[in-house]
DNA sequence: CTTGACCTTCCAGTAAGTGGAAGCCCTATA
DNA sequence: TATAGGGCTTCCACTTACTGGAAGGTCAAG
C-alpha cells in the first residue's frame, strides 16, 4: 500500500507517517522503486497512533502503548497506569487553565474598554513587588 | 544592573532575559566589559513580561502588550481586545481538555486493570472504521 | 513525449526557551 | 601576585511533534 492510500485511510498526513517511520514507530517495507509499502498492520498501527495522539498521549507514551498493543499477553494494568497518569496531567492542566481563565475574565470585566488610557489589565500586569517569586506554571505540558 | 540581579528581582532566569533581548523585547545597554547593564525600566519590562507570560499570553501578544504598556496614550480597548481573544482561546482549550478528560476517565473506569490482556482502553484505541476522518485538535495551542 | 500526480530525501522552521561548552571578567584570599 | 570562585559572554544544540518547501525520481494516461 502506498503512503497516499495509507494517509487517506488512517487520516494521518503522509508527512506524519514518514515522521513516524523516522522515529521508529512503524517500519514499512520498500518496493524496488524506493516507495514505501505499508502492510495492513502498519495501517492499523498508524490509525492507533492517530487515536492515541488525538487523546493527547505523547509520542513516547504512544510508543509504550504501541508495544502493549502489539503484545497479546500484556496486562490491562500496564495500559491503565499510563492512561491514569495521563488523565491526571490533563486534569491538572484543566485546573491551571481554569485559574487562568478566572483571572483573565476578572481583568476583562474590570476593564472599561474605551479610548481612555486607564486600564486595569495593564495595572495588573505592572507589578509593584518585583522581588516576588513566581512559578512559570504556564510552561507545563500535557 | 547586572543580569544576575535582574534575574533575582524579576523572577526570570538570566537565560530568558538574554532571549528576550535576542528577540527584541528589551534593549539593555552594555558596559565597557561587555556586560549587559539593565535600567530600572528594563527590569519593569521583564517583570511585566513574566506576568503576561504566566497568564499564558504568547510572545507576540506580549510584544503588543508591551508596546501598549509603553504607550501612555493607548486606549484600554486595545488591551481589552487582546485579553478577550486570549481568554476565548483559553476557554476553548479548557473545553477540549474537559472532553478529553471525560473520555480518558471513561476508559480508565472501564478498564479492570489486572493482569489479563483484555483491555477496553486498547479496544478503544483500535479503530474498526479506518477511513474515519479525525481532527487533530490536540495540537491547538493557547 | 509530455503532463501531472505521486513518491523520495533533505533542510529549515515552528514556540519559547533550556542546557552546556569555551572562554572572559572581577574580586577575594593565601 | 597567583589563583580560585563565581558571574558574565557567545554560540550551538536540543526540546515537541510535526509541517512546508525544494529538488528530483517514478508512474500512468493521453
Amino acid at each position: 500500500m502506498n503512503i497516499g492510500n495509507v494517509s487517506e485511510m488512517s487520516g494521518l498526513p503522509a508527512k506524519t507517517s514518514r515522521y513516524y517511520e523516522d522515529i521508529g514507530l512503524v517500519q514499512p517495507s520498500r518496493r524496488e522503486n524506493g516507495y514505501r509499502d505499508f502492510a495492513v498492520q502498519d495501517l492499523h498501527k498508524l490509525a492507533f497512533l492517530g487515536r492515541a495522539r488525538s487523546l493527547g498521549f505523547g509520542i513516547e507514551e504512544c510508543r509504550t502503548l504501541l508495544s502493549l498493543y502489539e503484545d497479546r499477553e500484556r496486562s490491562s494494568a500496564d495500559v491503565k497506569a499510563i492512561a491514569q497518569s495521563h488523565l491526571a496531567r490533563v486534569d491538572q492542566k484543566i485546573e491551571e487553565l481554569q485559574a487562568l481563565s478566572a483571572t483573565l475574565r476578572d481583568l476583562v470585566v474590570r476593564c472599561h474598554g474605551d479610548d481612555r488610557p486607564d486600564c486595569p489589565i495593564m495595572d495588573d500586569l505592572t507589578p509593584s513587588d518585583l522581588a516576588e517569586t513566581r512559578k512559570h506554571s504556564s510552561g507545563t505540558t500535557l
